[in-house]
DNA sequence: AAGTAACCGAGACGGTACGTCGAGTCTTCGC
DNA sequence: GCGAAGACTCGACGTACCGTCTCGGTTACTT
């Protein structure tokens, strides 16, 4: 285990003066041809650089590509307060569902997921930045939950947080089935008994 | 969405004499040097086998892997039967954490799920097929359990295991945090109350 | 000083199928470009053949060129033998004058001397080589003019092939003058003098 | 053939500040690493200088050692006048022994002589200016010998300097031998019958 | 002493070639 | 005549220098 939770925000000094084009084309890339299809050579040729401008400022492909997301708006997203647990998380685990299946961010995550090296791999570290940017930014649903009296006392958030993320990854991602509609809410109706205190009323359907 | 679900067994009487060595040699060089590290020519040298004779029998370094991960023993698994429904999921969640945490099955089950991003890969076909023969293999818990009349009436079977098993993998592979003992323990309860019809006994603990 | 004179011919077994391509693109690219722009790459699109498989077989352009030159019959010469030790010498200067001016010789002779490195060069040690090697060659024309008693005795035959391909050297690659007709029987002329018996009848004229 | 014979002297206005520092760098690298091995590059570090810097003033590598060598006093020579034309002539020739084998003269040398093998090469049109330069300087010898009567009438004295160098060029460049102490005086006494009236005493040892 | 013009440092850039690696194909040869 | 060996093409890798450019600051000469 490493420093806790980097930032996961741009360094706005650094970058060649074609960043944004660099990693635009990285991105395209990447969500055209998947992550080992992706080369510096075509993302140099993509963004009409030259492939040394490329290597002058990221050491190499998982480098560049964590910073084309880090600096990117692609993996942002918003923390929902609907003023329920149930309705924040139903948001919380629909952005999720947006994630794994939105047509630009997709492949991205898949690649960001691929961990390609032994463990110690810059996209593997990412991957876990990622998540846990994430859930840090997720903590003031809870925060506020609690403070409702919506959260049954030494419930664990990341534990449901894993459950809900982990649902959707495993079929959208692993298992490619269709996400039905509704299928967010289906979660979170799955995981909320063992957390929640009282079922808020008008829940089960 | 090809087959429905093909066979992942083997089939005896193809490949090379060397067959074995062959795919050991994938798999061994899969677990130290991971999907991207692992190198055709290295499989051939390791194998003493020239490189061509690898091409012969499968088309590609993915065609090479699902054939030595279908062919091998490694992803094999015990379906429990322990009495109750409570007691087969929490079995069950503790295969999938060995299968994700296990020294030699942790960079193999990475690599299978490193699929290139675009939808036709043939490693990401092998994690769909490989999940969805797992779940067919899982279905006699269910079975049992409804037949025990431990399964509220409409629950998905399909959700549940997508729960249980992404818990799992979001913790072990993407957050790459470490599995308090107990776990599979701790997930289970998770997600039964929405899904069993009486509250297995001790579980609001 | 190492081995005093390396043989200089081919080993018939080694090297590409399109070995002969290969050389023939590298000696015509040293002709038309110079030593410095000769590039590996532009002899392997010449000679329609793959980079790699150049530098399978030559580890750099000064063994390549090596080879080529070696190989090669660019430059062969034959020993003369008129009858007088005179006429020899003036025909193995004329050879020379041939060698420093002819078109296709005269560049690939200069780059066969550009000595790039610090002092152990391939190229370098070729032209070493080559020298020792025509030396060695060029050695029955005094063994015959001393059993002909044209040799004054103690003459230094080696002394007498520097001055004569030195000055041809000087004048044609140095100093880049034109070499009027003529010009070996004038060098030859300037240093018989001092190595031959008498002058043979007939010679001033 | 173009201007007769440039002047080979120092323009003092002309040059940056730091023009010694890069010039000495340069002379310094080429010793050490040959002329390939040159980079511009490594003379702006070693000289503690942009690059840019250096290519304001000199527009390439070669026209930068040919003002490092012009303007050097590397080559500088002191004409003899012993009083005697075989006196001269071996000190002539001394001198080119000296040029040749020197520590620090004789990479520098090699390199002025690497000409790329296209006639217009500026490197290769400095040695000619330097060699024409150089026999402009030592005419001084051939016309004190003529009025001493010491040279035969019709003697050309370019082909007997061409001799003279060329013999310890193909000795000392060419074929790498180490040269004889008295190979000056071997040299000159092995020309000298051809182009002197009279046989200076004790040649025909 | 001030103004100005030439000069310089810093460093990014497009470009060409380098020498290497591995994928996947093709030819050749032996059992 | 199957099957293995080895040479091949191809594309990309990451690096080194090339020669160019812009920009901001510093000399040093001029008046």
């Amino acid at each position: 285990m490493s420093d806790p939770a980097p930032p996961l925000s741009r360094r706005p000094g650094a970058g060649p003066r074609a960043a944004a084009a660099i990693q635009d084309a990285a991105l395209r890339l990447l969500a055209e041809r998947g992550y080992t299809g992706l080369t510096m050579e075509a993302v140099a040729q993509e963004a009409g650089v030259n492939k040394t401008t490329i290597y002058r400022w990221w050491p190499s492909k998982p480098a560049l590509l964590r910073a084309a997301l880090t600096d990117g708006a692609l993996l942002d997203f918003e923390v929902p307060d609907t003023g329920s647990l149930r309705g924040d998380l139903v948001a919380l685990t629909e952005r999720v569902v947006v994630l794994l299946t939105g047509a630009r961010t997709e492949s991205v995550v898949r690649a960001m997921t691929s961990g390609s090296g032994t463990s110690d791999d810059e996209l593997a570290m990412l991957a876990r930045d990622f998540f846990a940017d994430r859930f840090s930014r997720e903590q003031p649903v809870f925060r506020r939950a609690a403070e409702r009296g919506e959260l049954r006392p030494g419930a664990d958030p990341m534990l449901l947080l894993d459950l809900m993320a982990g649902a959707v990854w495993v079929r959208a991602v692993l298992r490619r089935a269709p996400l039905p509609a509704g299928f967010a809410r289906e979660v979170v109706d799955a995981v909320l008994p063992a957390f929640a205190t009282v079922p808020p009323p008008g829940v089960n359907t």
